[in-house]
DNA sequence: CCTTAGCACTCTCGTACTGTGAGTGCTAAA
DNA sequence: TTTAGCACTCACAGTACGAGAGTGCTAAGG
């Protein structure tokens, strides 16, 4: 039973899995002896075989089918037998330069950063925008844009920004608004929801000759907003690439009836998942807890759902304060070298961007730097 | 040949449109006969039908199956035979409210009226934001993030705002930063894009004195801002229910073979369409020169990709300046009326908010206003 | 002339059966 | 320990067949 570990079969399990990561079929003893060159016969593969099937790293679907891993035998395999590599300097350059194109525009970063991710991995990615934990006030800008209707621009630390229309009951000139948001971005500069409120409640007296009416209403609707921006952003996830994913062969139905119906509904499933963010909601807040690069396999989930799909995720951002998660997701077959790496350059870079927006946070270099 | 549509045959056309938008299989004679208590027998409806096939209006798949409705038939539906409905009441009242629960964040009000038109046309939609053929500069705040790091608020008419960083050379106070912003948003208030080019080309030396190179840095990267945004919004397209439409009968597979696999390609043909914009993107120019509600089915679209399909789309906005697409795609079988009055309903409704960001605007009063 | 009952014909769909090929597991010998 | 040999298993594709649905046509009836 508790069979060892040989050289040999270290080795065996290796091609086993890099050979099924890259066909997709079954693999079979006499396959690899041709292929590797291996210097001894079928017969002895398939014993060895059989010991990684009682380890636990390889399975059979039927009797006369070849080996496929296991979680486990991926996990083993992410753990102790792949070899780390990163992307080509040609790709890095060529995705800092996409990025550069872009510079300037957070918004761009994150759709760019779920792009790169997705047709560099050939699979789904998801991104998160890099929040702080709690939004603190900046700036406030009100600007007219008709009688009945003013814009306010609320600029949050971080370089976050935040567009609202409303219409106050009275009309104001353009002087006024200027003023009424100066006044109120002095008085909440730098503070969070829970301190504005406080604010509000506490030094109600002491404001209530600068607040008239509608500076009160113009700081409800800041709160309401902060609020309302705070909870998106928690919740938000982009996720791009389903066209990518849904190119792997997993998703490629052969000729075989009751497989091709598997295929649209394992196709269904993946839309729901990707789309809903059900299935990866607890992975965020546990990515943004660690450090480096994390790989939940198949199984390892807690959601039936993800039980087919592998996760790589990691997070990103300045310091402990501003940050997201970005990862790539796809079935359990997954070239987990290309998509770790892919994942630890693009987050690494994303760190940088968002390194310029901070001052006075460390700032991680990453390989090949800008 | 030239046999004529009597009443009795507009009926029949009628309900085996509906028969089959409803049911996706192929009606049979003895089935409309059993289902609308016809006063004639099934032997009747078979000549009645044949007719109909020879005027173009229905098909065979085979010999021994019932009748399936052509392009031309749907049209003929459309325009002729189908009775224009309005959403309920009770429907209404619940969009307007959700749109309420977002009022003042117009990009909601985007991805709403996409989840909105989908859930209840039960296919996917896509919309584009309004926009005004050529944006105008309304107003510039340049808010300091560090030392070296300047955030540039753009606010253009329409309460459009555009966000943008950027590292000026020298570092700058922020009262600095608000003179500067100050004077060129004077300088360029209601320009577009040509004006400002116009302006700082020919007014060089006068703008000398008052457009250090920090000001003449900030107005470039203003035009490249607004040029890229202009070039973005022109091919922006948000589409959702992908879902939604992937629950057509069309999109599940039955239990034979060669349809399941058609179900597939079909379902990875769609999402290519939705995902690249591809298909429809002649449809949007034609539709924003268009009134009222247009409909495009199947072989009459322009592209092969989309002759299984059709779009129901309607333009929004205020006047003939700020303007949006917004509309349901699905396959030819679709519920017609149900899908136009949807959009008729959501792009008077999303005309009206957008009326109240715009004073002095002709605003088309929405069924059951708000 | 329109309607309809009757019936033959056509085509799909599901099932059952079969041969083939790939690949394993085991055994016995080297 | 390795390996040749072989029986065994199982998916897969092709074929055949019966059942069922629905049409188209024809001939009779109003």
């Amino acid at each position: 039973m508790a069979a060892t570990l040989t050289e040999r079969r270290l080795f065996i399990l290796k091609i086993v899995i890099q050979e099924f990561v890259e066909t997709a079929t079954p693999v079979a003893s006499e396959m690899l002896v041709r292929k590797y060159g291996l210097g001894f016969s079928s017969a002895t593969v398939r014993n060895e075989l059989a010991t990684l099937e009682d380890l636990g790293y390889l399975t059979h679907l039927h009797t006369s089918a070849g080996r496929v891993p296991t979680d486990a035998g991926y996990r083993f395999f992410v753990e102790n037998l792949m070899e780390r590599t990163s992307l080509s300097l040609a790709e890095q350059r060529m995705i800092r330069h996409q990025f550069y194109q872009v510079r300037g525009e957070l918004d761009q970063w994150i759709q760019l950063a779920g792009a790169v991710l997705a047709r560099t991995a050939q699979n789904a990615s998801l991104v998160t925008p890099p929040r702080a934990e709690h939004l603190r006030f900046k700036n406030l800008e009100l600007i007219g844009i008709h009688e009945t209707m003013v814009l306010a621009v609320l600029v949050f630390h971080g370089g976050i920004v935040k567009q609202q229309t409303f219409s106050p009951d009275t009309a104001r000139s353009a002087e006024d608004l200027r003023r009424s948001a100066g006044r109120i971005s002095d008085h909440l500069a730098d503070l969070t929801i829970s301190q504005v409120e406080d604010v509000i409640a506490h030094d109600a007296q002491q404001l209530a000759p600068l607040f008239g009416d509608f500076e009160r209403g113009v700081i409800d609707m800041v709160i309401h907003a902060m609020q309302t921006f705070e909870e998106q952003a928690r919740e938000q996830i982009h996720s791009d690439g389903l066209l990518e994913m849904l190119s792997q062969p997993e998703f490629i139905p052969s000729l075989t009836r009751d497989d091709a119906e598997r295929a649209v509904e394992r196709l269904r499933r993946a839309l729901e998942i990707l789309k809903s963010g059900r299935g990866f909601g607890q992975l965020i807040p546990q990515a943004l807890a660690s450090e480096g690069v994390q790989v939940i396999i198949g199984g390892e989930h807690s959601e039936d759902e993800m039980r087919e799909y592998s996760v790589v995720l990691a997070r990103y951002g300045v310091g402990g304060t501003v940050t997201g998660v970005l990862g790539v997701i796809g079935p359990t077959r997954m070239a987990y070298p290309r998509s770790i790496s892919t994942v630890r350059y693009i987050s690494s870079l994303m760190s940088n961007l968002l390194g310029d927006l901070y001052a006075g946070e460390t700032r991680p270099h990453v390989e090949g730097g800008q």
